[in-house]
This record gives C-alpha cells, sequence and structure tokens, in this order.
RNA sequence: GGGUAGGUAGCGAAGUGGUUAAACGCAACAGACUGUAAAUCUGUCGACAUAUGUCUUCGGAGGUUCGAAUCCUCCCCUACCCA
C-alpha cells in the first residue's frame, strides 16, 4: 500500500483540527509508517448509551474517515463497559445504565450509523469489555495509583461541579482512567476527539507512557454548535441533527440554524462543496436564505440522496412557507362513526391530555379540513371518505372509518 | 461519628399555618410575524369537567389544627465542614 507523503498527509489532517499534541510526533509517526508501510491505527471512543448520532459526531468521524482514505487503520471503540456501569449518582440522566444486551444491540447500532461516513469494511469495532471486563480489583487499584485527584479535578466539569458542590462519585474519576486503558490495551497511535475529549486523551497518553507504550497523538475537532446556535449540539438539548432524522426533519432543523452559523456549518460538515454551494456562498451575506437552504439540501443528500434532499425542500415550502398540509400523511382508521375532537386528538397522540387537547383547540390550532374548529365539545363525523386534522402547525392526521364490506 | 444547609411541578428556583394549583426563569405547546421549525412579541402550561366546579400535588410515613408545602415525630436521600 503507498501512503500519501507526510506533507500530503499533514495537510489533509490539519482541517477543521482545534489541536494537536503533538505535531511533531505526528509527524513522526506519519514518518515511521511510511518508511516500514505500517499503517497507524486511528481510535474513536463511542459511547453506546447514546446511540443518536448526530451531526456534531460526523465531525470527527469525518475525520477518523480521512485517515482512513490515507490508508491507516481506523479503530472504533464501543464503551459497553462504561455503560453498563451506568451512574449510580443518577445525577446524570444522559448516561443511564444499559444492560449488556443493550450495550451490544446499541453499538451495532452506532456502528450502522456511523458507517454513513466510515468505510465500513475498512473499520476494526472493539467493545471495551472484553478487557476492561477481565480486569481484577487490584488490577484497578494499580491502574488509579497512577493518577491523582488534584490531577482528576483539573477537569474543568469535575472542577465546576465540585466548586457548585454538585456530586462527584469515585467512579467518575474511573472513567477517563478506563478509557485510557483503551488505549493501552490498543497501543493505538492517534487518538481522536472534540475539544471536550481533551482531558481524556491526554489521560490515555499518560496511562501508555506509564505502561511502556510509546503514547498516542491526541486530536481534538472542533465543537459543532447546535442548531439554536448556542450550545454544542446534544440530543439531549434538543438542537442536534440526527443521522437518523428523516429528510424532512433534517432539512427544516437545518433551516433553522441562525444565519450567523451558515459558514462555520459548511466548513465542518460540507468538506467537498457542491458547485451551487460554493457559488451560493459566494455572497452569502446578500442572499443568506438561499446560501442556508442549499446547505440545507447538501445535508440531506449526504446521510439519503439528492432526490431525498429535493422533496424534503418541496415538503417544507409545501408545510411551512405555503402553510398548506403535507401530501403524504398517516391515515388512521376507526370503527366510530364520530368522535368528539378531545378524544380524537388523544387517540391521535396529538394531545397527551383532555385539558391539553381542549387548550389547542381554545387557541385555535385544532382545523378539520382547513377549517378551524372553536367549540372544544364538537364531534367530528367520520365516513369512508378521509378527513384531515391539523393539530398546531406541524401535526396532521388523516381519519377515515374502516371500510365494511 | 459530630455539625450545618437542603430535598417544591419536565428542569432550575421562590414560598415558612389560611384568596396557594403554588411567584419567577428555562424548556414545552399555541397564536401573530418572518425566507425559516430561527429571532421577536402575545398567550397557555397538574388532572377531570367547564359558567363562578371537583379531585390529586410540595422526599416518605404518621401526627397537631377548623385549616399545612409551611408546626411536631420518625424514616429516606443530597451537598458541605469537622473528626
Amino acid at each position: 500500500m503507498r501512503f500519501p507523503t507526510v506533507q500530503e498527509q499533514l495537510d489533509i489532517i490539519v482541517g477543521n483540527v482545534v489541536e494537536i499534541i503533538s505535531t511533531e510526533e505526528l509527524e513522526k509517526k506519519l514518518l515511521h509508517s511510511l518508511q516500514t508501510g505500517k499503517p497507524l491505527k486511528i481510535k474513536l471512543g463511542a459511547d453506546p448509551s447514546r446511540p443518536d448520532l448526530h451531526l456534531g459526531h460526523s465531525v470527527v468521524l469525518r475525520k477518523l474517515r480521512e485517515f482512513q482514505d490515507l490508508g491507516h487503520e481506523a479503530i472504533l471503540i464501543i464503551g459497553d463497559f462504561t455503560a453498563m456501569i451506568g451512574d449510580p449518582s443518577g445525577k446524570s440522566k444522559t448516561r443511564p445504565q444499559l444492560s449488556a444486551e443493550e450495550a451490544r444491540e446499541n453499538g451495532k447500532s452506532y456502528f450502522e450509523q456511523a458507517s454513513k461516513i466510515l468505510d465500513a469494511r475498512k473499520t476494526t469495532i472493539c467493545y471495551n469489555s472484553d478487557w476492561l471486563g477481565k480486569m481484577t480489583f487490584s488490577d484497578v487499584i494499580r491502574l488509579s495509583s497512577h493518577y491523582t485527584v488534584a490531577r482528576m479535578l483539573e477537569r474543568d466539569d469535575f472542577e465546576r461541579r465540585y466548586r457548585s458542590r454538585e456530586p462527584i462519585s469515585i467512579h467518575e474519576f474511573l472513567y477517563p482512567l478506563a478509557q485510557g486503558m483503551d488505549s493501552v490495551h490498543l497501543k493505538n497511535d492517534v487518538e481522536l476527539g472534540g475539544t471536550d475529549q481533551k482531558f481524556n486523551l491526554l489521560v490515555g497518553r499518560d496511562l501508555q507512557r506509564e505502561y511502556g507504550i510509546a503514547p498516542q497523538v491526541c486530536i481534538t475537532m472542533e465543537l459543532l454548535v447546535g442548531t439554536d446556535g448556542k450550545e454544542k449540539m446534544s440530543k439531549s438539548l434538543g438542537n442536534a441533527i440526527c443521522f437518523n432524522d428523516t429528510p424532512n426533519d433534517m432539512y427544516g432543523r437545518a433551516l433553522s440554524i441562525p444565519d450567523s452559523l451558515i459558514e462555520t456549518y459548511c466548513r465542518l460538515l460540507v468538506p467537498q462543496k457542491s458547485q451551487p454551494l460554493a457559488e451560493v456562498l459566494e455572497d452569502l451575506t446578500s442572499n443568506p436564505r438561499e446560501a442556508k437552504r442549499a446547505l440545507a439540501r447538501e445535508i440531506v443528500a449526504q446521510y439519503y440522496s439528492l432526490t431525498a434532499a429535493g422533496e424534503a425542500e418541496e415538503h417544507f415550502d409545501r408545510v411551512f412557507v405555503q402553510k398548506k398540509a403535507p401530501d403524504n400523511i398517516e391515515l388512521f382508521l376507526f370503527d366510530e362513526p364520530s368522535f368528539p375532537v378531545i378524544d380524537l386528538l388523544i387517540r391521535l397522540g396529538a394531545a397527551p391530555s383532555k385539558s391539553e387537547a381542549r387548550r389547542m383547540i381554545q387557541q385555535n390550532a385544532v382545523a378539520l379540513d382547513e377549517e378551524k374548529i372553536t367549540d372544544t365539545n364538537a364531534l367530528v363525523p367520520l365516513d369512508d371518505e378521509p378527513k384531515t386534522i391539523r393539530a398546531g402547525k406541524r401535526k396532521f392526521y388523516k381519519v377515515a372509518t374502516k371500510k365494511t364490506f
């Protein structure tokens, strides 16, 4: 296998990278692999307790893909062991305790989603329970003796929580160590992560050194800001665009980002810009609308297809710009010949309680075939011909009776 | 083991015997506006009935009282300080 030259590789690797610790070591490693023909091992950790990948993950996954394309070995580590331990303090609901089966299942799903970006055939997958699960208590004590509490408290979220008197349980200190042990076990050359992972990556580097292994190069990638334009993208904050979102959702969410984020998104998410997108970006300031629409199409096209992107745009224009009903609405069939609106809304799942349903009606959010329902006691007659129920601006249902023969 | 401060609606946080279903902020939902599912503005936001109605909530279990999130007892949980 012929590698590109060290410089050629570096030029690609530095894209969207925030920090490389250290560049000199990376150069040496690249040179060595070039001379020996041995690819570098590139590690990326995956948290199976959050199996819904979003565009934030794509930034670092894409970097891993670049390494693959340069001929290096991509290793995806599923952190099933740590996910199984969970977080007994109950403070972090984002890290629920998983059973072994769930962890495996999520790991599989993670890999499937990641394959939208990675070259799946060339990706090695490992489950860290394979080695962490075999460690004895004395192994763990030996491991923890390599690190001090003061060093742990250097991590800013630990420090913040300690200062604001939030609980930190001991096992949380073990997480970075466990992650570091992955690096010791794999003897990887490089580990990738977001800037928020810097501390953990460095622990891996330290531990490798402690255990007499060549320390890994740590590469941190820019974090993607979520659609709210404020916090980092995260499923739990509701500002994420997920790999598994429908094309319609993906398109709509992409359009909802603030205009100031358009350039960043293009840079981090669309490395190979299509001709139309590049052109529109030229006059971004004069026409942010077109730029954002092009960006949204491009994103949908990456995870689905150009056709799907076009359809998503049509759907969006129809429903949100022209405020018409979409053309493919789910049809619900009932035995009953009529329903009080309130009950119907609940049956359809449009409202969680009767009070909520009543409120929606009072707020003019409910319409039957484009005609607003204002009476909370109204009866909706059903027949064979489907009628369209709209609840709010986003929820549409078609209702009809089951045909009896 | 000793001490201090706490546990209130999805989250954060007021409220210390009686118009308190419980201020306020965030989230959520709806409406208006917009190129947008953004931003902004307005409204709603325990449940069930709707005309001024009823029921269930303030860590848990008991108790005092005409009446308790608010007082008492016991228990559970959390943070911090001292050992």
